[in-house]
DNA sequence: GAACATTACTTTGATTATCAAAACAAAATA
DNA sequence: TATTTTGTTTTGATAATCAAAGTAATGTTC
């Protein structure tokens, strides 16, 4: 193999898993009692627009029924709450408690600091070719597959 | 967030977990019929320079008793065998069987195969800029947590 | 508009992943 | 030899996941 596709292999391989880890704990931390997949969870009821069941269980790429468990939880833990949509009494739409978007903040917040850290210690803040090919890297991966 | 920040979260948050999910798939598509949790074990297994229980486990960053229960389970499927340690007994050595060496082959060829389609779409081929940034993050990554 | 089909979700049953704490066995140390 | 440390497994609990079956609301077709 190349050296350049060694170093995205072991970025993707190696770096994601071990900073997903990281999360985890820096997150318990800080007094976060819930999972990083929980957290996700929480994210993606965030990010979508119409936040329905099968719409979020289909940004996250589980089934709906994975989904049913996940939230169950969220909701007994005060994260979540469930209504039927007025319109379609079929669907039921998630919304974030004030406790939720609270630990997202948190999250966020961790997310920040770590890409300061990053920041200041490598000095790319203006390495537009990077930040380019990044873009053009997190473009691919998001739609190729 | 300024920008660059947001595209290297976005490469950490959204892309990642992203290329899990279809590498799970592509490779039930190809035939391999164990997750890529116990994939992730085969390849520390294979990549752990003494492959006891502990140091497999600390690669990993799961505690020996998760990673008892992978090995329990690749043992039944025929992916790896145990063997105690001739010199220290307490110790368990973990060797992958021919399988086990297949199933990570085909691993590493959709590895290969997405690289290339990357590579091909996007023609970073040539760029030291970008190669020599990603180097760092990796590096950073690795070694600042 | 009654019968059938589809959609949206939950439930069920099974397997996997994870940890902390307890138990066990070998090795090191005092 | 007795005690402590090290390396692993076991136990008990919870979380994450799916496929398939079940339920209820909506859409479609004749």
């Amino acid at each position: 193999m190349i050296k350049s596709k060694k170093v995205i292999n072991e970025l993707l391989v190696e770096v994601f898993n071990h900073i997903l880890s990281i999360e985890g704990s820096k997150l318990k931390e800080r007094g976060i009692k819930i999972s990083m997949n929980e957290m996700h969870v929480l994210e993606a009821v965030k990010k979508t627009r119409d936040p329905s069941m099968s719409n979020i269980a289909g940004r996250l790429r589980v089934t709906v029924g994975t989904l049913t468990t996940s939230v169950n939880r969220l909701v007994e833990k005060g994260y979540a709450t469930r209504k039927r949509d007025g319109k379609d009494k079929r669907k039921v739409i998630i919304s974030l408690t004030d406790k939720a978007l609270n630990s997202l903040r948190i999250h966020d917040e961790f997310h920040e600091e770590m890409l300061d850290a990053l920041f200041s210690d490598m000095n790319i803040e203006e390495d537009d070719v990077l930040l380019q090919s990044l873009e053009n890297l997190s473009f691919y991966f998001k739609n190729k597959y």
